[in-house]
DNA sequence: TGCCAGGCCCTCTTTAGGGCCTT
């Protein structure tokens, strides 16, 4: 387990790449953690105020005619924010859905207090011997049970979360730790990966 | 006109380049 500061892990799926490009997000997806347990979650997809590409609605699943009856994203981001509250923040490849969060929240002059964590950046010190770090590669590494649609926000994030608390049970055992605090897996996830596995996690 | 992400990480590195990962 973490430490007592709940933590909500969330995924965006968005018309692109980078909202510095003009790409919107179309549905977050979040669960919160407590005490090492998923006891919330939070979906909504948004209207981006465009049309999504066909590559996009393949991708994801949704289509133009879904997002049509969807509510804007200042509206679902402004709920979103409120789920947060002030919580700590981890997603799979955060840098890209931090992009996506600081971008949205300023738009409606909103912002948040947590810490932020990348499950990737993690997951390539603590599961080296991983085939490769994608998201479903680690779920099926890690023998996660699924029961869903991969690149829909709520189930990336619910699988998120379960490699996340594979990761901490795995940490736990190699530090005989009974809480393991957040600021350690941030420590762990801004060390260079070389160093990280020899020195701190020596694992083996 | 045509193109357009960006941060991390490894190595054939550090005065760089290319793959990974996210949609």
């Amino acid at each position: 387990m973490s430490d007592a500061k709940n933590i909500v892990i969330f995924d965006f799926e968005t018309t692109g790449l980078s909202p510095k490009m003009g790409d919107r997000p179309i549905e977050i997806g979040a669960v919160r953690i407590k005490n090492g347990l998923l006891v919330e979650r939070f979906q909504a997809l948004m209207h981006p105020g465009i049309r999504i590409s066909s590559f996009i609605e393949n991708f994801t699943g949704i289509s133009n005619k879904m997002l049509a009856e969807a509510k804007p994203c200042a509206e679902v981001m402004g709920r979103f924010c409120d789920f947060i509250g002030s919580d700590n923040l981890v997603a799979h490849n955060a840098s890209f859905d931090k992009r996506f969060l600081d971008a949205e929240l300023h738009r409606i002059s909103r912002g948040y207090s947590g810490q932020i964590s990348c499950s990737m950046l993690l997951a390539r010190r603590v599961l080296r011997d991983a085939p490769n770090h994608k998201l479903g590669t680690l779920v099926d590494y890690l023998n996660i049970q699924t029961e869903g649609v991969y690149h829909r926000a709520l189930f990336d994030s619910e699988m998120t979360a379960n490699v996340w608390l594979a990761m901490i049970n795995k940490i736990q055992q190699h530090y005989k730790m009974k809480t393991i605090p957040f600021a350690l897996m941030q420590k762990l996830c801004k060390t260079p990966a070389a160093f990280a596995h020899r020195t701190i996690l020596n694992w083996k």
